[in-house]
DNA sequence: GTCGAGATTATCT
DNA sequence: GATAATCTCGACC
């Protein structure tokens, strides 16, 4: 797999880049969940109003991650795919450290378990190191790397919890995740216990 | 473990 | 000035 694995939709690519090797320095990291986003079809995406500064990124190439701010503390890195012109990329969500452990847990005091190091979007950018003056770095070449030769691994795939009503699902939140890995994100749908009503 | 509210800043209208 | 692809903390079961 290389760089012409990613020219594909989002929707395509996110099942390929679970189970891939993220590779920043001496972390390692092994993607567990990851997000779709087709610019052009999802609402919730940022290039679905158009391009801007912001996420001309997106619009680019494929294989180059797209960084970018997000409420102001964090930052969220996507892998960019689809061919150009097309403003597709997969969220990184979740992921889990398998090597450099050491160095993502010393970004990361607040976090306690090696589960937690890279569970979230944000997260996953601190255990990492990724800062938004990394926006626009190919992943085949730069500092970040990109490794998919790893043997494909089973997926599971569904919509946002809660949003199967008629008419009113705009939302198109493409999930991709790793059953059973426990760096997948816990809050999901969860069943309320029994308590007064929501 | 699960639920609810606040924090904080780059980017866009 | 309003918004946002989130995280953390405290409280409850």
């Amino acid at each position: 797999m290389d760089r012409g694995s990613l020219a594909a939709p989002a929707t395509e690519v996110a099942p390929l880049l679970l189970g891939a090797h993220l590779v920043v320095g001496e972390v390692v990291l092994r993607i567990t969940e990851v997000e779709a986003y087709l610019g052009d079809t999802d609402p919730g995406s940022h290039s679905f109003r158009g391009q801007t500064k912001r996420n001309s990124t997106m619009f680019g190439d494929a294989g180059h991650l797209y960084a970018y701010f997000t409420y102001g503390m964090h930052v969220c890195a996507n892998v960019v795919c689809g061919p150009p012109g097309s403003p597709s990329a997969v969220l990184l969500r979740a992921g889990e450290i398998v090597a450099g452990v050491d160095a993502a847990r010393r970004r990361r005091t607040t976090t306690k378990s090696d589960v937690d190091l890279a569970r979230g979007p944000a997260r996953l950018t601190v255990a990492l190191g990724i800062q938004l003056s990394d926006d626009g770095t190919d992943l085949f070449s730069g500092p970040i790397r990109l490794r998919l030769d790893h043997e494909p691994v089973p997926f599971l795939q569904g919509p946002r919890t809660g949003v199967s009503g008629p008419g009113g699902s705009v939302d198109y939140p493409w999930r991709f995740w790793i059953p059973g890995n426990p760096t997948v994100s816990p809050y999901k749908a969860s069943a309320p216990k029994r308590r007064a009503v929501v």
